[in-house]
DNA sequence: GCGGATTAGTAAAACGATATACCTAGCGGG
DNA sequence: CCCGCTAGGTATATCGTTTTACTAATCCGC
């Protein structure tokens, strides 16, 4: 008895009410379960009967819900994104935009949502954060960026059964799927030599915080860089990643004696790099005459200011979708997705803010 | 009967499992219907009962899933928005993120989720965006940028029954809770009023799209405050929101012949503002001894420039945060939400990026 | 031509909450 | 003494799916 009524049809409720599973069932004169099996690719339905069912679900404009498939325990169709940084750090730097940028790149066709949430620094935030996530299935999963050493969140999300994507370079054990471009090191490594080249003798770092594994990663990179190519070692700054922080780490490099100066700066983003370009200028200095200053990340940014920006590029919105493609790739093993091509290391991008030194 | 077995106790299920209510109510001796009640505020229940569940709900560290209330119906404490850009334009220009910024901030602490889309600008695409989120009910409500002439959206989501907030300038019948500050038109009038003072004659404004609301609106008072200001009508140039538009822009307000050129700007936002200083510079046109340039937004990234640029500043942090409260008294009307502090007028920054006029 | 394995499909029980309808005890009024 | 009302609950249908268990029909080998 298929034509039986099920008890529920549309025209019992508002004209604006999304038609459910059991409309398409009705239309295509079949049970719920048959519908469900068919689009979700189960066996047992014979072709004739998948395609009028198919065809009722179009006619219909029917999709599964996914708040009821959330339910069950499937799909969400969301993943997640958790910042634990204050929201103003967030603003200043483009960064994460172009990050978040190419997730969305990927994830907007296949009718996926980001799901952001951003917490402050206080400390468990972040943590319970993800348990929200997680408990309230939400989200299928989450991507992370910045690896701190010893970095609780993997275990967390272990623990919450969340799948994680990281973004970026991982702490020597962390057990996570991680996305990053092989060769890592070649962008600090080609900065170096190119001022080497340039004839700059005294080169310094002006490093993020060191709690972050990419912190420590390219400061070491940076400091046998100098010894590979024939410098001494260099001067090396920590400080936040702010414009502030830059503006001090400047100042502090620059201060008297004037012939202990460094000839040349790595910063360890392109904010912190412009804002120290500016810094320099105020201090006298000139950019690239008497200062050699390297950013990081190649934001559009870097192009807009004056001298132009030499920067370590790194393809932040291929990296953003090859981070996405992981997550479903870990979501669904089976269904082969095409292997994105491999991401290119980082690359020197020479601009203007880098010159031949002029002093010894 | 109240300790009857629910049939469905936590350790059924694995240890990690998410308490339901059931577990409250098995804890507390009361049906779940009763704990339901005292979490909703529903009366009926005594105050001992309600101690009782609220204690197990404690106790347990329950809160109901917010997967379930949805499919009912109810809240999904996730607001959304739809961004109808190209994604790269998003990652330029950092406005949308200081507004997400501001939006999270106020956000976060009440637990509720930003849900983002990204969606190209292919016609439909966005219509088909808040479709989904209202049909499948996984946003309480949106907040909307950038109102348009003669804006589909807001009928739309009328009929889609979706809570709405604006930001920004409405066009003139929209039908839609909006937030900004009085006095709009402060911004620009400063801002004409500043380069009178310093002696400029020519001033020309390079605007955004003409279908946003916004555009249009601030040529106006453009237009109107350099007539209140004694000058003559300028040179106005519609060019995308983008460096590159602004640099086109720039070119072509500084062709030849050299006496016509303007020795003022105005441009729609500060990232086409400090794109435009350094294609004058690159055409030998020093800012601000031959040109004054002013941006809109007073982002970040006008302090990180040189010269620093001056802008019209509005705080969009603050922007942000209020839409999340206009937001909160259109879904709740009733729990009395802290009225906010009122916006501030956006109003003129003075930095290093205007100067006398040398010309007349 | 018959038993066992497939195939194609259905009915019904979850998933976790909320709301409606119902129940019971206690109390006051006529 | 009985009726009706209220306070304080409880049982159950519902939201829209997926999944498990089941049934009916067909096919295959012997």
């Amino acid at each position: 008895m298929t034509e039986r009524d099920t008890g529920r049809s549309a025209r019992q409720r508002g004209p604006a009410a999304k038609p459910t599973i059991a409309d398409v069932a009705a239309l295509a004169g079949v049970s719920v379960s048959a519908v469900s099996k068919v689009v979700n690719g189960r066996s047992g339905i014979s072709a004739p009967t998948r395609q009028r069912v198919l065809d009722a679900a179009d006619k219909l404009r029917w999709s599964p819900s996914v708040t009821a498939v959330a339910l069950r325990g499937a799909r969400t169709r969301a993943i997640g994104m958790v910042a634990g940084r204050a929201s103003d750090v967030l603003a200043t730097d483009p960064h994460f935009t172009v990050l978040i940028s190419g997730i969305e790149r990927e994830l907007a066709p296949v009718d996926y949502g980001l799901l952001l949430h951003i917490v402050g620094e206080e400390p468990g935030a972040e943590e319970r954060a993800y348990r929200r996530l997680a408990e309230e299935r939400r989200v299928d999963g989450v991507i992370l960026t910045e690896s701190r050493i010893g970095d609780p969140r993997f275990e967390l999300l272990r623990q919450l059964r969340l799948p994680a994507v990281l973004v970026g370079v991982p702490w020597q054990s962390d057990p996570v799927v991680s996305v990053q471009a092989t060769g890592q090191e070649a962008g600090v490594r080609a900065a170096v030599r190119h001022l080497a080249e340039l004839g700059h003798r005294r080169v310094a770092y002006v490093s993020g915080p060191e709690d972050r594994v990419h912190s420590v990663f390219r400061r070491r990179v940076f400091e046998s860089a100098l010894a590979e190519f024939g410098l001494r070692p260099g001067r090396v700054i920590v400080s936040e990643f702010t414009a502030q922080g830059a503006v001090a780490a400047t100042e502090e490099l620059l201060a008297p004696p004037t012939e202990e100066r460094p000839t040349a700066v790595l910063f360890a983003n392109d904010t912190m790099a412009v804002a120290a370009m500016n810094a320099a200028r105020r201090l006298g200095v000139e950019v690239p005459r008497d200062l050699s200053v390297i950013g990081y990340d190649d934001l559009p940014l870097g192009e807009l200011v004056y001298p132009r920006l030499t920067t370590i590029g790194q393809d932040l919105i291929r990296v953003g979708r090859a981070a996405v493609a992981a997550m479903f790739r870990l979501l669904d093993p089976d269904r082969a997705v095409a292997e994105p091509p491999p991401l290119r290391p980082p690359e020197l991008v020479v601009r203007e803010s880098t010159g031949p030194a002029t002093r010894p």
